[in-house]
DNA sequence: GATGAATGAGGGTTCATTCAT
DNA sequence: GATGAATGAACCCTCATTCAT
């Protein structure tokens, strides 16, 4: 009978949460934490209701779940970039922009980040880590790598490097969640690359040292 | 006793859609939309549930009513700036950002963008419209101002103006958001005049000309 | 004073309570007596809420006051039928029958009786009252005259004229409350003075004596 | 403690939806649909209020579910009657009449039929079908049934077996109906049986031929 | 007398959560 | 483990009724 189970569940339950988390980033994304039922996420993942209980003890849980997975994802994969002697600052601080706004696979980022900004009155913690860890650690690593590049003498002083990169951050996070509305007029599309670079551009550009500029460490 | 059936009718009706209007967003902001019962706007009025329904037809209408209100508020009096011949590009640019983002009088601007944020799944038609009247005006007005001093000489080209303005409005949006948490760490925090200045200034930078440079295209 | 006031409302006070029982009828006909609001029986009569309260006390009494006066209407004016000595009972109870139930003017009587039924469980004096002093009367009456015409030669006997009588005062008066029924089927229509001049036919046919039969009182 | 609880969760998910039903009926019959509240069908079934929403969208899906279901017993199982061919035509109409109008078991038809005119405002698709496939098919019945007697020489013509066969069911149905009124006056009570009897008897009465009517299909 | 703002009980409906099977 | 019937608290909305103006 334990043979016939086994060969009954093509499914291996092992693999359960990691679906459940699926279909519940899936489906909140879509409709977002409230407007969801978790008998839709259930659905979606081909369970029913009551599975979800077996490995979220609450809708909550299962939401923390989901968004932890994926904050790694999402924001994580930055540390190798850093420590490549080859790059410049400058380099560097593009190639962090890219692997954090460039689309890749997996669940949209723009979807995810409204989806946990629509959660900030219901479940706080969720909220303040995640910004914490995600959006903060960014804006921490690109003005750590203009400090670095100021010091070592490939980009000029002058610039309050802190803050720029928090607008850097921000602007491009909240940009791109407005980028793909529908009901957004057509006057407000931007190509997204577009968006990306220039933003990127922008924040390096005030840091460039001037052309007969070779005076080390800053202004004149 | 007499007094407490003096109070219970005791009727302002022409403050009265006000009134509901000033509670409402004060504890849909604290509490956001879906967290909000509607007792708790009718007590924060000083009135009971059902007087909600006098002056407005559901839950949503009240949210449209009270975020429509006060977005003129929030985004609004920028056109008087633009008409001023005695100030440069630069300090009209400075001005709009001010008077949109330095915090003035008036319901918390961060916690009204924060709902709004919330509610995209809900009422994505308020969502969408909110960002095309306040912040994509900004951005607009920010871009043209920019623009213009460009085709005056003020500024060098060069620089996307465009994607600028966006990255500007919209990180300082999402800044000025995240930066009132409570939950957040102390290391998060940082003053916000510094922000607002120093998110300016690094939109200006890349525009303002080299000292010395005057090869054609600009002022001396 | 009372002069005053006569020329100061052009629509006297005095008849207000009639006004109301009829945009009461009305629009009770027409939505029901629960679906109805008292808001738009105020609206109906071209008063507001607060109004009505001046003249009845509560809902159910506006009902009680509209349905009252329209009994008599309904299913008055038979007495004088009664009294024609030129007419044969056969002609009375065609009498009794047009009056009731052939259309004249006033409020539609299939809707009235259709409203009286709906408040059954709600205002269970009404509905026992209507039917006592309305349809009751009228099978009364319409059986007694059965009788006479039996006790006068002019029927035969052997016909249980109460029951025949209380079928056919039920019957049509159902009939005509369906018979209007937008949603009915084609096939269910019927003429209405077929109806009615059928009904009281089809009661008169076996009492009508055999023409040979010249035994007073009864059959064979 | 545990049997509370075990009681609580005592399932009997395949009838549930036929008490439910049954329950249903029960109340609206004896509080009418809109004096009844949801909870107290699901009392009176035995669970509480969300359970019903399991089975049926909305309250009124319950009436319809209840409504349809009992109307088959009410006013089917005639069609049995028709094939026999022993019986003659006034035998068949006696039959009918009485297996749709003799008290029988189940809910009390009188109440269910009350109901039902209650709520031609708020659900007139039901009570517009419920007439149609209810007394409308009785009568169509009865008067095929009288016109085939009619051709089989059984009958004479010249009566309108359409109009009799109409007030015929009408009339009984809403007799019955007016019946068991507690409020009524002693003075209005009759036999039931009484009524039902008279009742096809009148309506057969005129259709007899006389006894020395031998001439085939036709008033002298 | 007339108004209509305000009340507040009431009820339909939703849905996260529980747990017997 | 998985199911889904059952629970029950929660909440939006309606509307008869009241009464200060």
């Amino acid at each position: 009978m334990r043979a016939a189970r086994a060969l009954r569940w093509e499914r291996r339950p092992d693999d359960r949460p990691q679906e459940l988390i699926d279909a519940a980033l899936r489906v909140f994304a879509e409709r977002g934490y409230r407007g969801t039922r978790l008998e839709e996420v259930a659905e979606a993942a081909g369970v029913t209701k009551g599975t979800i209980y077996h490995y979220f003890d609450t809708k909550e849980e299962l939401l923390l779940g989901a968004i932890e997975h994926y904050r790694a994802l999402a924001f994580g994969r930055i540390e190798e970039v850093l420590g490549d002697p080859a790059l410049s600052s400058a380099d560097r601080i593009r190639l962090v922009v890219r692997r954090t706004f460039a689309g890749g696979s997996g669940p949209r980022r723009d979807l995810l980040s409204l989806l946990v900004l629509g959660v900030a009155h219901e479940v706080p913690r969720l909220y303040d880590r995640w910004i914490g860890e995600g959006p903060a650690r960014i804006w921490g690593t690109i003005a750590a790598l203009a400090d670095e590049g100021v010091r070592g003498g490939e980009f000029r002083s002058g610039v309050d490097v802190e803050v720029a990169a928090r607008i850097l951050v921000s602007g491009l996070l909240l940009q791109l969640i407005w980028h793909g509305r529908e009901g957004a007029s057509a006057a407000m599309a931007i190509d997204e690359d577009r968006l990306i670079d220039g933003a990127v551009e922008s924040f390096l550009a005030p840091l460039r040292r001037a052309p007969d500029d070779d005076r080390p460490g800053g202004v004149r």
